[in-house]
DNA sequence: CATGATACATACTTTAGGGTAAGTACTTGT
DNA sequence: ACAAGTACTTACCCTAAAGTATGTATCATG
């Protein structure tokens, strides 16, 4: 999965970051463009890989798998696959996934309000 | 500010995320391994240049400023400089870097539960 | 018998983010 | 005269994230 180079500054510094701040804690798990649209459409309900596909078409298909594994090692979703022939693989948020969507939803609120300009300065 | 290359498909897949997920917008402004490390400190008060560079002692001068430049061109922090020969530049937080405050206390909600193993699978 | 659908995997390349190290301008202290 | 503190700026390089393009296995359908 793009294997990291262990002795590189970055990795040391992100270590400390993690200590030091939680929110870096999250940006580790949730972090990266795709991540949390996957999430955003998971909290809709359950979805197979090809519907996750159809419903953010510009994501390749690298990228989709390789955010969905990352996000299942770290326990934000469940990968349940059907032993058919055609495969059929559904994604759904796991406990610590669903304890996320106040965190999203924060987040939209707080998207809205910059957006709208309620926050001043904007539109002033 | 490392200009971005225009006609990439990764600013085009950044466009498309932005309007679709609201997520995306918030980490679009909250992203990179510094900026919220950078908001938690402005969130316990007013700090200068030096004050924040003590502070954060991991981060190098050029991502701390660019990062510093990058917030308050976003409307988050607001840059105060007294016009005195040692210069003396204060960061404070925008009315809707304030705004941002509930979405950092989600997230370190969130990322202190998963650490505990609040949600299960980690300690089961 | 070849195409399409399913859910991936893998190699190869580009791009943006981050790191290192040095320099700037101006003043105070020694 | 020189070092140190202030708040930056700039140039160069390396790494990780993301994109492109293929290949895999299985079965159903035309």
């Amino acid at each position: 999965m793009t294997a990291i180079k262990e002795s590189s500054t970055i990795q040391e510094n992100k270590k400390y970051a993690l200590d030091q701040c939680p929110v870096i804690y999250v940006m580790d798990k949730i972090g990266g463009y795709w991540k949390p649209i996957i999430l955003f459409h998971l909290i809709q309900g359950d979805k197979r890989y090809s519907e996750l596909k159809r419903a953010i078409p510009q994501v390749s298909e690298k990228m989709l798998i390789q955010n969905l594994k990352q996000l299942e090692a770290d326990d934000l979703i469940i990968r349940e696959a059907k032993p058919e022939v055609p495969p059929y693989v559904t994604y759904s948020l796991s406990k610590a996934g669903r304890g996320l969507q106040p965190v999203l939803e924060a987040m939209a609120s707080w998207a809205f309000n910059d957006i709208d300009g309620n926050f001043g300065r904007r539109v002033s």
